[in-house]
DNA sequence: AGAGCGTTCTGCATTATTGCATAAGCCTGA
DNA sequence: TCAGGCTTATGCAATAATGCAGAACGCTCT
């Protein structure tokens, strides 16, 4: 049996093209790359690479058994994070994931709050677009926009929805004042916009465009739900804001709510860590202070 | 990041229980073998066995991460099985698996006149019960009885459909002389029987627990049709069996034919190879035969 | 109680691996 | 054409890993 750690040489050398750049990124020497390849080809009884002055070029063979050597890299790193998931389990410690927007307007002000009623719990947050996989142990618990009609989670996790969020068109106080208050979707059109960009133009409602087609103008574009705040904010136009966000801050004004964009707020757990206590405590703290703002919400909202 | 290779190590000594008996397995000295362990644990920061003068017993952070490195020693076989298959591609080889059975009455007195005619093909059998995985090229292709109700395949492979396999009833010729022919099911009852057991009898006809009903004797019950052929052939008694096996020694003859037990005869292929000169030569040679002998099996039982 | 087996751990000699310095090849752009 | 940057490959010294032998511990069976 070969070396399984030739493997990441072997990765490295495939990724970087040469053995003295993936020795770089292994952290040793360029000559003991180019042996471990060697070792590994003389295990194997095939050349992965061919050897030239310019560097190392994959074979065909070595080409095809990249993808091969990836999903035990993959694993390994599984391995990885269980590890470092359970010492944190045992440690009393929690890694929560949220986005950018949820982070601001709700787990970060939450948090502040937890902490100083459960000292001894330690929470760890990883804001990030991407969606870390609970399953795997890139997080122990996500705090999560998703769909109505999402579908079932992956495995080993649990789900709890704690609500059902809205959106609607916001303006600054500022804005509203010098500018009036568009009350409806067609009273939009005599106003500047702020709309989504990229990923979020997809959340756009019809009546935007339709404001658009009866001669609004765009003001500014952004994929960022955050940036769209801050240009609405400053008062460069009216947008769609999540209702958490435009509610909980007092420089913006609700023009209407739209239900097109509704969403499920989940909190998302591992299986595994549901039961401690300090992730039950977590998850309570979670469910009641979002039961108590959603209360403040439809009061705030229901009549738009 | 911790070296990959004292998965290997952990692993052994997670399933053998001590560092001696798992350098047994690896191939090593114990002391090695201890030392290895104490870097993994080193480069976790987590104890992973407890150490006594009676072995290494996990701990519970050990026993939990079992699973995660099996799934990383998984994925290395899998690289390992890619390697073989791709130089056995390169090589104009061919690993093909099937069940006993089938090999006996169909590949392996085919694979005598086609490695006749094709001698620089290498091919090269593997004879299990276990359902080899091709997609993940434990094999090449196989040769398989499925119902004719299965579902698809996994990723990867290309299944084709050779022909439809019926059972029948069958006695020795020298019984049959002596005991007469049980032509049809009801004259079963009046004859010693040979069954399946365990597995196999899930595909034991209706009627052959009525003939038991009605007073026939089990003589023999198998859970290897082979078995189940041997104890037919030394007169024994009465039992199914497929028509292949049936129908290609003399020694048998047809009582009557049954349909509960129906199967699909599929040759199933890994994608990648499909298109290979000589894995076309072995599946259109296989294809042809099995046609050849549907014919010859559908007209001596089509009767009965 | 004591022999025998299987186990872990330690010190030391041996062996293998790694890193360093350097030579030599190839390509690019001045 | 030639310098400079990147590459691979080799010889040698330093370093690390391995195997060996033996001591010590616990368990079981006679």
């Amino acid at each position: 049996m070969f070396d399984w750690g030739d493997l990441r040489h072997f990765l490295a050398v495939a990724r970087s093209g040469s053995t003295l750049s993936a020795s770089r990124i292994l952290g040793c020497n360029q000559t003991t790359v180019a042996r471990r390849i060697a070792a590994l080809e003389e295990a194997l009884g095939e050349k992965l690479f061919e050897k030239t002055a310019g560097g190392y070029r994959l074979t065909e063979m070595g080409s095809a058994m990249v993808q091969s050597a990836e999903r035990v890299e993959s694993e390994v790193e599984g391995f990885s994070r269980m590890i470092a998931q359970r010492s944190r389990r045992l440690l009393g410690m929690i890694r929560v994931t949220t986005n950018d927007v949820l982070a601001d307007c709700l787990l970060t002000p939450w948090l502040r709050e937890f902490t100083q009623r459960f000292p001894v719990v330690q929470v760890e947050t990883v804001i990030t677009d991407r969606q870390l996989d609970v399953s795997r142990g890139e997080a122990d618990i996500a705090l999560r926009a998703a769909r109505l009609t999402a579908g079932p989670m992956g495995d080993g996790v649990v789900v709890r929805r704690l609500a059902t969020g809205k959106w609607g068109v916001y303006c600054a106080k500022a804005y509203a004042k010098e500018n009036g208050l568009p009350q409806d979707p067609d009273a939009l059109a005599g106003h500047p916009i702020i709309a989504g960009a990229g990923e979020l133009a997809r959340f756009d409602p019809a009546f935007m465009k339709q404001a658009q087609a009866k001669g609004a103008v765009v003001r500014q574009a952004s994929s960022s739900i955050l940036n769209i705040a801050s240009a609405i904010r400053s008062g460069l136009g009216c947008g769609p804001l999540p209702c958490v966000l435009g509610e909980l801050d007092p420089d913006f004004e609700l023009c209407f709510t739209f239900d097109e964009a509704d969403y499920a707020l989940l909190l998302i757990t591992r299986e595994e860590m549901r039961n401690l206590p300090h992730v039950r405590a977590f998850n309570d703290f979670i469910a009641s202070r979002t039961a108590a703002l959603r209360h403040m919400i439809e009061g705030r909202t229901q009549s738009r």
